[in-house]
RNA sequence: GCCCAAGUGGCGGAAUGGUAGACGCAGGGGAUUCAAAAUCCCCCGCCUUCACGGGCGUGAGAGUUCGAAUCUCUCCUUGGGCACCA
């Protein structure tokens, strides 16, 4: 008998496998099939844990498909395009391109060892020019159908370098590289009209049964579906201005209209005022995020104009420029309703305007002071109503009757909004798809024509290098690619120099993946065949994002031909993995400064832990996300030469539910290898092993050895696979001390061998072979428990006093509640606490418990 | 600021209305060994008790229930997202 020697096992079997071809997809009638996809990487140069952790769940999942008869698609690609690349080449010269590829070639190279069960031949990288040649032509498509239009939208400016800034380049308000405070500027971009689908990306949410609650939730909430009323304030000078609230029910308590800086009389008014111009400039300081805008103080600008309200012409409120009203959102203009409103009450505190309290209130109402009070949807309140007439409704009610109210009337109507804007795609980058259309001073805005697709990016072909060393868009300062001729009328254009968001990229590559090298964007045959992805894995953080635009995808490519009208919802079934963290090692530099320290230069002991090549002490934060600044990081490639792809796979399996975070420890992954290293033993050990044992040792083995099958196999099928781990080792541990014979010791190592393979394959075949089965575990069939096995005729159940543990019984299984009772009652225990009182009351949970109530 | 989630021994966690702490790590004791590594066996929430037992206990506080880690409300802490990070 030999050691279990990981390095030797898991070449060998990832070599049978791929001679066997065993994880190459083909389309075939007989079994159903079934396609698992986790969220592609970007290629940042290094595979980390939390890859390792979201390929391995994904793998199980596959591995455990093939081995239940399923025909299965899990390909692997590349999310290529993007700023880090850019920023490379910006630091420390080089192209984006090389750098690009040079990273998918090592992280491939470290892919490859863990064993996974991917169809490699299908890999393909967003960066390629067959891929992005493709989502040209989507564009197009989209372009004819209506679903891509262009408007001013603003961005993040950095005035010093003169260059659009990202959301992650502004800190604190300021660009990261010049440190100039941003400004928010207006650049015509490109958009989907995602918004368009508003409806029905809300509605269709309640399909989505086999995702997580949450992430219904927080995609319900992000689209943001609300229904209020529309009506315009008649301006004393002339003209109106437009409003739209969800709370109509306060209108009697208006204070102000405010409108957006950007709103188009704020505008207006800039032109000949400078005041305004003045208050606008510097409403448009600071980033663009939602964030920022919420966080950033309350400012405002009386016009001196003036509206009336539309209950009472003789009553007229002032106009404000509000720095809080977005144009995105409604009409870019609010009414102020400072009772009822904790940001209009703090603007009308601040800018010393009226607070009307008296119009709805609680049964007991008080003046409002520095807390407004916000009428509840769902509850009753006073109601004192000026026009309507009710008294007394719940906050819905008392809406729904202003809005009809002021439908009868004719000076408002109800409407639904959404909170989702339309996405806007537009990059003012290199390192991405290229837009493909031309503007022509002639023509306007033309569509590339498909037949010069791709737009290639420039390389430096024609001697004209790109450079990367000076901030904003090298497209934009490469006239041998951006000068070109007018696919319309042939008169000298400009190319488009703004490329794609990433986020187009990864929109649709899951259905690019059951036709990789199609001509067209998909092969309707093979989408048709392949899609929906039956099960998808990714981080939580793509949440919202990422998952509504490939929804909204999948919905726009149905359109135009590229997907089928079943797979407008492109994911059957979700799930969200948490990351993997570490311990933070810190020490303090002279000044109280941290310094970090990669694990492997710190010894850890019982006491404490220490620099190991100066004894200096260390402090520890405990679990953070993994990050190269923070050291805290371990290469997996260090951890597979250590103990092999097995141990790395069944540790970030076992340690933690896979939805939440899992703490990669050095003693834990010790601990893993250890086990795999005693299986090993264990099964070489049964495998020469001729010990007679009893009837009954055979029975007692081989019903824990069903029971195992049925709850790991349930573990696999729901995401619970640290429980599933958990009984594995418990099975384990009852098979090393079983004093059953070699035959069902076999049998039982044999369904042990079966059920780890999902999670350690290359351990798993080299025991299949070495218990004499033919063949490879990876397409052998799944075992199925005996039911019969799974049930004893006796059971134990615990009884209680008052809801407290006392005692317990051991009762036939089918035993009659009122035995049961009576079994419960003549206990000792159960007599010694009840001390003489009479049970006023037993409750029997058959199977579950008794409880004795006095 | 807004939306979503999580919080259980020294640590990772199990139990989704029915015996809280399965399984693993760390720790303690023992066997084996010249010794060590490796391996194997036993103990292991806190307080109390010679012991049997008893009390307390799932972030904090309240509530629903015969019974709550689990359901409801309020609060605290941590994490994810907030539309140009991927």
């Amino acid at each position: 008998m030999s050691h279990y020697r990981a390095a030797d096992i898991e070449a060998k079997w990832q070599e049978a496998w791929d001679a066997a071809q065993v994880f190459r997809a083909e389309r075939s009638g007989d079994r159903p099939k079934y396609y698992v996809l986790e969220m592609f990487p970007y290629p940042s140069g290094r595979i980390h844990m939390g890859h390792v952790r979201n390929y391995t769940m994904g793998d199980m999942i596959a591995r455990h498909k093939l081995a239940t008869g399923h025909n299965v698609l899990h390909p692997m690609g590349w999310d290529a395009f993007g700023m880090p690349a850019e920023n490379a080449a910006m630091a420390s010269g080089g192209h984006p391109r090389d750098w690009t590829y040079g990273n998918i070639a090592d992280m491939r190279g470290q892919m490859k060892p863990l064993g996974l069960s991917i169809d490699w031949s299908r890999e393909f990288a967003t960066c390629d020019p067959e891929y992005y040649g493709q989502q040209q032509a989507l564009f197009l498509d989209f372009l004819e159908k209506g679903l891509v239009y262009r408007r001013n939208a603003v961005v993040n400016w950095d005035p010093v370098d003169m260059t659009v800034l990202a959301n992650e380049q502004v800190i604190d308000g300021k660009g990261w590289r010049s440190g100039a405070e941003v400004e928010r500027r207006e650049l015509t971009q490109w958009f989907f009209h995602i918004s368009d689908f508003a409806g029905e990306l809300l509605d269709a949410l309640d399909g989505l049964e086999n995702w997580p609650a949450k992430v219904r939730l927080m995609q319900e909430n992000w689209i943001g579906k609300s229904r209020g009323l529309q009506f315009a304030f008649e301006r004393t000078d002339g003209g109106e201005i437009e409003v739209y609230t969800t709370r109509p029910d306060t209108l009697m308590g208006a204070s102000f209209v405010g409108i957006s800086p950007d709103h188009p009389l704020a505008r207006e008014l800039a032109r000949t005022r400078p005041d305004v111009a003045a208050f606008r400039a510097q409403c448009a300081k600071g980033g663009t995020t939602e964030e920022a805008l919420e966080k950033a103080e309350k400012l405002g600008f009386d016009t001196g104009l003036r509206v009336r309200h539309p209950l009472d012409p003789n009553w007229e409120l002032p106009v404000w420029i509000a720095n809080f009203i977005l144009m995105d959102y409604g009409t870019g203009a609010i009414f102020g309703c400072p009772a009822h409103d904790q940001r209009d009450l703090d603007f009308c505190r601040k800018y010393d305007l009226p607070v009307i309290d008296t119009f709805v209130a609680l049964d007991d109402p008080s003046p409002v002071s520095d807390t407004a009070f916000v009428p509840p949807k769902d509850r009753q309140v006073c109601w004192i109503d000026h026009f309507t007439g009710i008294e007394t409704a719940t906050g819905q009610e008392a809406i729904d009757a202003t809005i009809d109210f002021a439908e009868a009337h004719g000076w408002g109507k109800g409407v639904t909004k959404y909170r989702l804007r339309d996405w806007g795609l537009s990059r003012q980058r290199y390192w991405g798809c290229p837009i493909p259309v031309v503007h022509c001073d002639a023509c306007g805005v033309v569509p590339e024509r498909k037949e010069n697709l791709p737009i290639l990016l420039p390389y430096d072909e024609d001697g004209t290098p790109i450079d990367f060393a000076i901030p904003g868009n090298p497209l934009d300062r490469h006239p041998s690619w951006r000068d070109c001729a007018c696919p319309a009328c042939g008169k000298p254009a400009r190319r488009e120099t703004d490329t794609m968001d990433t986020f187009v990229d990864s929109s649709w590559y899951f259905a690019r993946f059951t036709a990789p090298r199609a001509t067209t964007p998909t092969d309707l045959d093979a989408a048709g065949y392949w899609m929906n992805v039956d099960q998808y894995i990714g981080g939580i953080e793509h949440a919202i994002l990422h998952l509504l635009y490939s929804r909204f995808f999948a919905r726009a490519m149905h359109i135009c031909g590229h997907l089928p009208q079943t797979a407008i919802e492109p994911f059957d079934a979700l799930f969200t993995q948490g990351m993997v963290t570490h311990a933070i090692y810190v020490t303090r530099d002279g000044s109280g400064r941290p310094v970090y320290h990669f694990p492997e230069d710190v010894e850890v002991h019982e006491s404490g832990a220490r620099l190991g090549a100066t004894g200096e002490e260390v402090q520890i934060v405990p679990s953070a996300k993994m990050s190269k600044s923070k050291k805290n990081v371990v290469d997996p490639t260090t951890i597979i030469a250590q103990y092999g792809a097995d141990t790395a796979r069944w540790f970030v399996l076992s340690d933690s539910p896979p939805e939440r975070d899992v703490e990669w420890t050095a003693a834990g992954a010790e601990a893993a290898h250890k086990h795999l290293s005693r299986v090993y033993r264990l099964v070489c050990e049964i495998a020469g092993s001729s010990d007679a044992g009893t009837p009954e040792a055979d029975e007692t083995l081989l019903r824990e050895m069903h029971k195992t099958v049925h709850e790991v196999s349930g573990g696999v099928e729901s995401f619970g696979f640290n429980a599933a781990i958990a009984r594995l080792y418990a099975f384990t541990n009852t098979l090393a001390k079983s004093p059953a014979g070699a035959a069902a010791k076999r049998q039982a190592a044999t369904a042990l061998v079966q059920l780890m393979a999902p999670m350690t394959p290359h351990l798993s075949e080299e025991l299949w072979a070495l218990l004499g089965h033919e063949g490879l575990v990876a397409t052998a069939p799944w075992p199925v428990a005996d039911t019969a096995m799974l049930a004893s005729d006796t059971i134990t159940l615990p009884v209680q006093v008052n809801g407290k543990r006392r005692a317990e019984i051991s009762v036939p299984r089918d035993m009659g509640q009122a035995e049961v009772e009576k079994a419960a009652l003549a206990n000792d225990a159960v007599i010694r606490s009840l001390d003489g009182a009479q049970p006023r009351k037993v409750i029997v949970v058959p199977g579950r418990i008794v409880n004795v109530v006095v």
